[in-house]
DNA sequence: TGATTGCATATCGCATACATTATACTGATC
DNA sequence: GATCAGTATAATGTATGCGATATGCAATCA
């Protein structure tokens, strides 16, 4: 196993963007380079490129000769990108379905028990969070659809940040694992078209959760 | 109207965007720093920041230490990328449908007259793959996406070389405009799902004629 | 007093220069 | 002749510094 060699740039948009989902970084916060440059021990080159990176991921918006913001969704907004979660989603469990064999099935039974053991313990979010996408990345594993996935993946980091949000608010509680084990069964019965059904229906359930916070918190802005 | 100023990083996309769309760069070269600072007068700063934003919308791929290529799709990659302009489309066009006003059919249709008037006069891609994707956005401006059409618009910069290369190829000539016809008609019966079946068909059958070309070109390389 | 112009400062954009990494080549060893 | 180590070369990654742009404030004028 060759080990990697990151770059600085590479480092820097991990430092940035977990300060953005973590909400250290909150929406419409400008990003000054040179404040950046000097709180990660960089020049502001590697901090422009991490910036022009997250910028194609959605979570940095940049305006020539005024500088970056982290981007600021609307109630509006963050429905429709859970809508497209959904869509996509199922999309990659439709393709998926089939292919996903007994192996893979235990694999993801066994990340599910891993991930109510967590949630009882009140693990932080770094652990369930962590649990819950190698879950559902396990569904999805055999759909060999690699830029759903990818757009998948952008989509959850746009939305990760007022997941997070809504944990936190209502105490740390992971919601739903029942969900996720009623998913796993009718995966395994096979039934593609109820099982894609279930997914959406869970997708747009926490939508509807989160988009009722961001509606209070912009009535109080 | 203000005038805006252009960054040097900004013309360095657009001209390297084109380079690719034009196959004057084909999938899979790679893109030398220098040489393309050199070209464009300008140093590699601009240039770097240039290729990560094409690495956003997808139209080149970035290695640490090894340098940017332009992105190569394989027929099995093609086959996803319409399948997912077809999935998302479709659900722009259903949001979008029953908002659109008379206005909107107007100019849609007069759209699709000046197509039908350039493609009868053999007029080049730019004329009418830019009047073709402008037809396409009025069917979709009500739906109030903006981050489906982003996402749509992204697919359509990855396919669109390589429709480009299919209309080379079958001697310049632009295909379905009799389909674009029928599909305003349905979008104006306000018949929804009908509209977007089709829709979804028309998008399919343009992917199967581009990976007949595709797979050509794979068995002989 | 209110609007407008000009300047000061913070910040960004980019060129230059140096450091680091990958790769192709050379020569030695078996 | 094949393989490997070591080096040379080319390309990328990053720091520094200067010029350009935006923004806020102060001075000026109607």
């Amino acid at each position: 196993m060759a080990i990697e060699h990151k770059t600085r740039t590479q480092l820097v948009v991990e430092a940035i963007r977990e300060k953005i989902l973590s909400g250290d970084i909150k929406a419409g916060d400008p990003l000054r380079q040179a404040a950046l440059a000097e709180e990660l021990n960089v020049s502001r080159i590697p901090i422009r490129e991490a910036l022009l990176q997250l910028e194609g991921e959605g979570l940095v918006e940049f305006e020539a000769h005024k500088g970056a913001t982290a981007t600021e969704l609307s109630a509006a907004q963050v429905d429709e990108i859970f809508e497209l979660r959904a869509l996509l989603e199922a999309e990659l469990l439709k393709h998926s379905i089939h292919k996903l064999t007994e192996q893979d099935f235990a694999e993801a039974q066994a990340l599910l028990n891993e991930l109510e053991t967590a949630a009882a313990a009140g693990d932080s979010y770094l652990t369930t969070g962590t649990l819950n996408s190698r879950f559902h990345a396990k569904l999805y594993s055999r759909a060999e659809r690699p830029h759903t996935e990818e757009l998948v993946n952008m989509l959850n980091k746009n939305s990760e940040r007022y997941a997070r949000m809504h944990i936190m608010q209502s105490g740390g509680v992971d919601r739903a694992p029942d969900g996720h084990q009623e998913l796993l069964d009718l995966c395994r019965s096979g039934n593609s078209s109820k099982a894609c059904a279930f997914l959406q229906e869970h997708i747009v359930s926490a939508k509807d959760d989160i988009k009722a916070l961001l509606l209070k918190m912009e009535a109080e802005a």
